[in-house]
DNA sequence: GTCTATACCTTGATAGAC
DNA sequence: GTCTATCAAGGTATAGAC
């Protein structure tokens, strides 16, 4: 029963991902999650008490799963250029980043004007943390201090927020790809000019 | 008593579009807009249709005073590059930038994952479409082919976007004043390699 | 654990008195 | 032009049968 209650479970986070994404958290319903899965609204309820806590698990599922391609870009080689590159390549072959932008971007964005805007920035944070240590460990391991470590991965993360925001707004795939190319010349400078060999 | 109409008219549309960029447009209620505003809800129909006509005033509100803003930054100098700089500090001299994001680029993020994507889109683009051309003027004025010059503008606005969705993320205000610094180095850069004097 | 029925509230929108 | 009263629909959430 415990693996049955987990299918569900893992089955309405899936749904409610996808709308969230799509439709954005305030305009998601219940009916809506319900349709996409199949169960009944009052059954939610048995696996979350609130429609925040089912952003919670949404939250959580997709630090998760981005954990995991972090994970796979880290795995794939040891050069930190490399990894970056894969990094910064991987929104410019996902269709959906035209449609509906960035997933972490438009929901923060979103959550950003919420109400409990304690709650709400703390876990926006927390997501964007993940993005960013990961980038800072990689500009780290090129060989410049913590501190510009951190810098230049909140600089590549805000690069490519007003990239897929703007390609998004314009539905422009040529500006998405040229965008991309010119982060990637972009990581070509810094590492030329920050990074002893 | 045309007069008296549109004072009403008005104070529907500035309280509105304050609710709209600190709430978001889904979380925006009539309601919301009677308490700002002191009207009663019912009477926002004498006024307005719907709510997307609401909406729709709001964005030509803001194209509107935003163009006001640009034809200052084109008045106040022949130069334009200070033109262009003038722009690029805009956001960073104001305060609410860091709490709820740009007006344009968090409406749009909202308002990209609406049902009718049809109107939306157009609406948003019209918006955007006020800021790329004044900045492609500008580029354009600095001696580079228009299309180059529409390319610069893009990836201005993307800049800032970008930079202002992770300053408001992070409610970091030195990021957002060193980006804001990194955009002036990268305009003075584009001078330098790519006008002729 | 799963489902139905429903309570209770807020929403956008309307009707009609003044 | 302004306001009150109200509508129908949809929202989140709960109660309780199975």
């Amino acid at each position: 029963m415990a693996t049955k209650g987990i299918t569900n479970r893992q089955r309405i986070i899936e749904a409610a991902d996808r709308l969230f994404y799509v439709r954005g958290y305030n305009r998601t319903s219940f009916s809506d999650i319900s349709d996409a899965t199949g169960l009944p609204r009052g059954n939610f309820y048995y696996y979350f008490k609130t429609k925040e806590d089912i952003l919670d698990a949404v939250m959580d599922s997709r630090v998760e799963s981005f954990g995991q391609m972090l994970k796979a870009c880290t795995q794939a080689t040891d050069d930190p250029h490399a990894r970056l590159l894969a990094f910064v390549r991987q929104p410019l072959q996902n269709e959906q980043v035209l449609q509906y932008g960035c997933p972490f971007g438009t929901l923060s964005a979103e959550l950003g004007k919420s109400p409990s805007a304690e709650a709400s920035r703390a876990q926006i944070t927390a997501v964007f943390d993940v993005l960013r240590h990961w980038c800072a460990g990689q500009f780290g391991a090129l060989g410049v201090t913590p501190a510009r470590a951190d810098q230049l991965a909140l600089e590549l993360l805000a690069r490519m927020q007003g990239m897929t925001l703007i390609a998004s707004i314009y539905n422009d795939r040529e500006f998405l790809q040229r965008t991309g190319a010119g982060i990637e010349s972009w990581l070509d400078e810094i590492i030329k000019h920050e990074v002893q060999a």
